[in-house]
DNA sequence: GCGCGTCACAACGGGCCGTTGTGCCGCTAG
DNA sequence: CTAGCGGCACAACGGCCCGTTGTGACGCGC
């Protein structure tokens, strides 16, 4: 089944004959009865009763009719996602469960109207250059060098401070406490196979264990957060981190723990990035959105990389 | 754009890489190279960046990605809606803008599970027939015979009696009136030319023309309710006949008028009409939702066609 | 440096697509 | 009754697109 027949299909729907659709997509009416007479035998069915005035919609034709029209308002909407200049919203985030795609999804409730798209590029350079480039609207971040450093044009702002949480498994030591200090991780291996080198996240994590003498053990492969979780939830001594709203499901009898960290609370700086000239009305919005649903609690004593720090 | 390439790019983009997914396709990879070329050139965007070891969605190709889905799911669809022996319940209706269609909606909006495919046959013949082949499932209709001429199987039940109005324009000499009884529209013009002789719902309005003496005026052909509402409009003497329900807009200026009728309430019966050892679930909910939700005035005095009367 | 795996380019054959030409059918006017 | 007309389908033909096989370029790892 293609478009081409399907929107032939349509046409001789809507003009009740043959030849009139065959005028109106400008092939012959011997091509579209072609066109036609395929995709009756693609589907199986018969789609029209031929008559001496034209053509009637069987009913399987009148059933096949708007499933014809969603399909072609589908293809159309395929198309417009990656027209130079479309209308949707481009946003890069890290990764689509965790906080950033949160705000977007929130966003995107309150503002239904503009579409979005949700990209993911590999890393802060990545993110920087797509900006720049106009590849991307807009960026999830944690920004790793001063503002003077960046393109000119480029402006950022700190819309998150995500809490880190440690993830264990129930035989893990610490796995009943309900809360933990970062200095009491000290020396703990903490797993996090998933680290790509060079990016801003992991130097986050770098940093992270750096300054309160994490064992960060970045070895193997990375599968997915479902093999990752399986191994956690059955190891005695194994831990990970995870920022507090990243979205996790597992199992109910894996019996996994999230650990909130205090004192102070390591938090993941997300900014948002944009092009100040991008003209985009979504890209305000989203801004604005963001302003206005800011819920930092700045009474905590928090921890951030030195290269976070204003 | 057709589903052939649509689909070869879902593959490669959820494979990886383009040979793996040539092998899911069952076709080779250097087709499966020039599928997504070819897919590439017709939307005029990069969608993947070839790498030695694969490749990876561009941002276009990662914002087309999940249209590509809906386009996929769409086609799927469509080609079920036609299957052979499927699932969604077909339903036959004199028109998409009248009672029954309401009926319907109602019942989707109560179980949005089953797909719901609403049809228009000609008439209640051709609805009969229709339900005796398994073409639709059911059909909403004036049954113009007794039960015992129905073929063997088929079942009936009233599930309507919709009353019928008068319809004027503000320069009717009527179109002051609160309430009207048939009997005082005798002689007057009514205008129907969308009556096509021979139906069960043009012998309804001769009938009811008939027994209070109406002047019925079904000269001129049918070109849709918007012309018929434009000179109804206009006219200072042409009334029309609608059904209380029917579902009719216009613009407000042009001031149109529904006149209930009383003394006695002309109603139109619509009953449902399918075959009995139809087994499909939708049809049996179909029924116990209209027959929980009839909501007939039995006090009021009807006047329904001497073929409706029991 | 060699082998391996990746994807792209080239050449070829078949089939599908659209075109023109023609036939059949039902309606309608004379 | 017949001729004309408007509607769609069938047939033949040419071109092009599609898929195949064969080959090349490229990066990575041993």
């Amino acid at each position: 089944m293609d478009t081409h027949a399907v929107r032939t299909f349509v046409a001789v729907a809507e003009a009740g004959q043959f030849s009139a659709a065959a005028a109106e997509l400008d092939v012959s009416q011997q091509a579209v009865s072609k066109r036609v007479a395929a995709l009756e035998k693609d589907l199986g069915v018969a789609l029209f009763v031929r008559t001496p005035r034209g053509a009637d919609l069987t009913v399987d034709g009148q059933a096949f009719l708007p499933h014809a029209r969603d399909l072609l308002r589908a293809a159309e909407r395929a198309a417009a996602s990656v027209r130079p200049g479309g209308q949707a919203l481009r946003v890069d985030v890290i990764s689509r469960r965790i906080a950033p795609a949160r705000l977007l999804a929130d966003f995107h409730r309150a503002h239904p109207g503009p579409p979005l798209e949700v990209v993911r590029l590999f890393d802060i350079r990545a993110a920087i250059e797509a900006v720049r480039d106009g590849v991307v609207d807009a960026s999830f971040r944690a920004i790793t060098r001063p503002a003077r450093q960046l393109p000119a044009g480029i402006a950022t702002v700190r819309v998150l401070d995500e809490p880190v949480q440690l993830l264990t498994g129930p035989a893990h030591p610490l796995a009943g406490q309900g809360s933990l200090t970062p200095a009491q991780l000290a020396g703990l291996p903490i797993w996090m196979p998933a680290l790509d080198p060079g990016t801003e996240w992991t130097a986050f994590y770098e940093d992270l264990a750096a300054a309160f003498g994490l064992s960060l053990d970045v070895t193997g492969p990375d599968f997915g957060t479902r093999p990752l979780l399986d191994v956690i939830a059955a190891s005695p001594d194994l831990a990970s981190l995870v920022g507090e709203q990243t979205h996790l499901v597992w199992p109910a009898d894996w019996d996994l723990r999230r650990i909130p960290l205090r004192d102070p609370v390591p938090v993941y700086p997300h900014s948002l990035i944009w092009r100040r000239d991008n003209p985009h009305p979504a890209l305000r919005a989203l801004r604005e959105h963001l302003a206005a649903n800011r819920l930092d609690d700045t009474s905590q004593n928090i921890w951030v990389p030195e290269w976070a720090r204003r």
